[in-house]
DNA sequence: GACATATATGTGTTTACATCA
DNA sequence: TCTGATGTAAACACATATATG
């Protein structure tokens, strides 16, 4: 998600993204067939980032999943799942048999669920516990974990996996909503840092006007640039707009709100 | 009855893999 | 043997339907 040009101090962009920490995950699970990584699109460890740049330094958003993994998790699972629903239809429809057997052991309680194909499943306390627990623990299953679950929970690993594919869904509603709040309150904060620089801009030209600025200034004023180390004297051999040095007692021109860090020149 | 939530279903996309020319 | 095209299966996200409290 970027957000480009959204005050546009200058010819410099505000990219307003969120960002994650591409942290390793280490791989919790037990039967390591196929070094299974989490998919990036997980929101847990999304850590809100504002930049404050050149338009190619915004964020790069959410990587794309990395579904290689699943693929090889499915290739070698000997577990048959109907995800694909035309073939699904079809095998339910040649496989009924099949079908019907996996209902009558989908839940112990459920005695008559001939009745009413579409009788709605609630999983009892204990059920959503451990599926939860499961959960906390890596939120994508592979098909061992899936059938291992559904055994353990009396369910079946369909019902497993929709309760999965639904959760996740919970959980990134969740995170955008907390997300969506994050970047208002960033924006409200570079809304401000666009004024404050904008007002320190016009102060600039109005110095520049009277002469350079630098004969202006105090020495003490000063400061070093933290990336080059020198002070630049601005409108020395190349340009002036380049010039590395600040004002002291102002914020550095590219101010995150986040950390509170300056970018150096 | 309206509403929120949980569960289920349908559809489209992506990827790995197998097969074939 | 290598390579590109093609088909298939599996898994996913997402939208939506529907049962339930």
């Amino acid at each position: 998600m970027v957000f480009g040009n959204i005050h546009g101090v200058c010819n410099a962009s505000l990219g307003l993204g969120l960002g994650y920490n591409k942290e390793q995950e280490t791989c919790s699970q037990s039967d390591n067939l196929h070094e299974k990584k989490k998919p990036s699109l997980k929101y847990d460890h999304l850590v809100p980032c504002l930049t404050l740049g050149l338009p190619e330094e915004t964020f790069q958003s959410v990587t794309k999943i990395d579904r290689d993994v699943h693929r090889q998790a499915s290739s070698l699972s000997p577990v048959s799942s109907f995800s694909n629903s035309s073939v699904k239809k079809e095998r339910e429809s040649c496989y009924g048999e099949e079908v019907d057997a996996e209902r009558v052991s989908s839940r112990a309680c459920d005695d008559d669920e001939e009745a009413s194909p579409r009788k709605k499943l609630r999983l009892s306390k204990e059920q959503s516990i451990i599926l939860e627990d499961s959960f906390k623990e890596h939120s994508t299953l592979n098909p061992k974990q899936k059938q291992a679950l559904a055994e353990q929970l009396n369910l079946r690993p369909r019902q497993v996996e929709v309760w999965f594919q639904n959760r996740r869904a919970r959980t990134k509603l969740k995170q955008t909503e907390v997300d969506c709040e994050l970047l208002k309150k960033c924006c409200e904060t570079l809304t401000e840092e666009n004024k404050r620089l904008q007002k320190e801009l016009q102060e600039l030209k109005s110095l520049k006007l009277a002469g350079p600025l630098y004969m202006q200034l105090p020495a003490a004023t000063l400061t070093m640039c933290p990336s080059c180390e020198k002070i630049g004297s601005g409108g020395g051999g190349g340009g002036s707009s380049a010039s590395t040095f600040s004002i002291v007692g102002t914020r550095p021109p590219f101010y995150d709100p986040i950390t509170h860090q300056s970018t150096p020149c």
